[in-house]
DNA sequence: GTGAAAGCGCTAACAG
DNA sequence: CTGTTAGCGCTTTCAC
């Protein structure tokens, strides 16, 4: 009813600009989106008066009327885990690059937290990255349906997924193990509702069984550094000469409950774990582990919604899976029978 | 033109929900936001019909005439950095909390992409959190005339800013040194342009002053792992008993040139950091270090930024300053003269 | 307690 | 090449 645009504070429309302009809005809107089909000359003075004035598109008017936002959300487990670090940080990449800004929806370890995150921003977003996902199947299938949708990190059928060649990994800490001399090993699981944790295990299994190796699984346990400390106390009852972690965080605590024992890494037992996340070249010893391609996790992911939302077909067959890469470092050494007896001969607590 | 809504794929909209219900749009308008001022029953009828058809509110459709969109962005310097996860934690738990979802937007340690990816966002959001940020302080104003903003790490006179009480930290640290026997100490810079270090070195010049202390000054360094390697390089031509890194990075990567060098920690040297990230209870010897609050920090942020977008005047006073905490672990230990002098005896390699 | 109607700022037809 | 116009889906007066 009020006639007075622009009144004071409240920033310019595209109408003040067409006004100030004395053009239609539909050429400053053309100035802006396509400035091939307005004289040029037109659209070079548009534009000045544009940005003296302050204008800038409401991006929300046009998301309203063209459906596209330009964001896409993230959902990630748990943001305070440094696993989280690579992907966030390839994807955000990844979305820049594409012209695409990137919503971060923390699950905090809850399926109700990531539901609820979800719920609020799905409005807003053109498509949605499942990191790690607490939810369940069905509920993730129904996401699906309402938004362009690709799962990390696990795999739901007739979804697009993009997974890590956990298997191919396992394969390769086993061989490096074996040559070290070692037959027999122990798997620190991690939290049973993890999809890459039963993966590892059932790849360990079947490479034991191929190569007659012993393994034997204790756990689960929390994916934390704190997980992996109390693991010790499982483990020294039954020790082995290695000990494949089901991640690197678990790996880690690992390590700190063995010193706390007086158990040398890797003269007494040997230690790998999974992921290569930050800290893991930082402690003494390095800690060996089976590289994850985080960066490129997150950023295939965001390529593919991306493409999704562009109108390509998303890739509902075999998910995507990414090779992984062993990085050597000092927590893996030859096996020494009478060492590993030793260090945890019953109440010992003496070290090398 | 066409009359045919709810042809196929598309949503339900308030529209559908009417019709469907034998309302008007009003009514089911007002049977979400204003439960009191519709009959109880027909407000309860028309959220189940809604609910059975998988209604949802279009939140651009709303901002567009509300001018609200309960998303609120947060600029961080580089994602990567862990350094910010507990800021980006605590700032996510306050928006929940708030009702507001978070939009992350990485500056990648670069003005420019910061000022880019903040352009495309701020139509977007109904205020902004500055962490660390690169930009100037003309540009910061800037940004804050568009949108209610807060600033993190640094101080912009006229605007609301949170910051650590760096000088009470380097208070605290010196003192721990101090009593430790350590006279004379030498501060390994981060980049100049940050904010924190300028605070830090500054604060350490007065402290050693006051008390009659030796301080010397290397850098600056980048705020990494390897910056810190490095640093050791220009430390070992003129060492000291007891160095202060710009932050927990540089210490980190301080440490492991140390340990490089066969030089042995605490005995050869103390070394404290900045900020008690994550990795810093993983080394041996784990890190002293002066902590920041970092979840509450961006808490605090976040919380003082959703007052200002709720209508509450912007704190553009004094600075909020919050407390750091001294964490005491093993990298210092008590000054020993002839062990340091012999440690970086030049040529030297061989530790104790 | 409910309905009708006017836009929020923008873009995409459709005419000229 | 440019102008006119009809909405996108929602909330908010203003009537009844």
């Amino acid at each position: 009813m009020v006639e007075q645009r622009n009144g004071d504070q409240r920033p310019p429309t595209i109408y003040d600009v067409a006004r100030a302009a004395g053009v239609a809005v539909s050429t400053v809107s053309r100035a802006f989106s396509r400035p091939g089909r307005v004289n040029a000359e037109t659209a070079a003075r548009i534009r000045k008066i544009a940005s003296d004035m302050g204008y800038r598109t409401n991006p929300l008017a046009r998301a309203l009327l063209t459906g596209r936002t330009s964001v896409i959300a993230l959902a990630i487990a748990d943001i305070t885990n440094p696993y989280y670090f690579g992907i966030i940080r390839g994807a955000q990449a990844a979305a820049i690059d594409a012209g695409y800004t990137m919503l971060l929806a923390n699950a905090q370890e809850s399926d109700r937290l990531e539901r609820e995150a979800l719920d609020r921003s799905i409005g807003m977003v053109d498509g949605i990255v499942l990191t790690s996902t607490r939810m369940s199947d069905s509920a993730i299938r129904k996401m699906a349906r309402l938004r362009p949708l690709i799962v990390l990190n696990r795999v739901v059928v007739g979804l697009p997924c993009v997974v890590t060649d956990h298997r191919h990994g396992m394969r390769e800490a086993v061989a490096h193990l074996t040559e070290l001399g070692h037959t027999s090993m122990t798997y620190v699981a991690g939290p049973e509702a993890a999809w890459a944790d039963s993966v590892r295990w059932q790849a360990l299994r079947e490479i034991a069984a191929e190569r007659g190796l012993k393994v034997h699984r204790i756990g689960p346990h929390p994916p934390t550094v704190a997980g992996g400390v109390t693991a010790v106390e499982q483990f020294r009852t039954q020790p082995a000469g290695a000990v494949i972690a089901y991640n690197d965080m678990v790996a880690l605590g690992f390590l700190q409950g063995l010193a706390a024992l007086g158990a040398k890494v890797p003269a007494d037992v040997s230690v790998i774990g999974f992921d290569n996340i930050f800290g893991t070249e930082l402690v003494t010893p390095g800690l060996t582990t089976v590289a994850s391609p985080l960066q490129t996790l997150g950023a295939t992911a965001v390529r593919q919604l991306v493409a999704t939302i562009g109108g390509a077909p998303p890739q509902t067959g075999d998910p995507v899976m990414l090779p992984t890469r062993l990085v050597i470092r000092g927590s893996t050494g030859p096996f020494r029978r009478r060492r590993t007896a030793a260090a945890f001969r019953s109440g010992s607590t003496a070290g090398g």
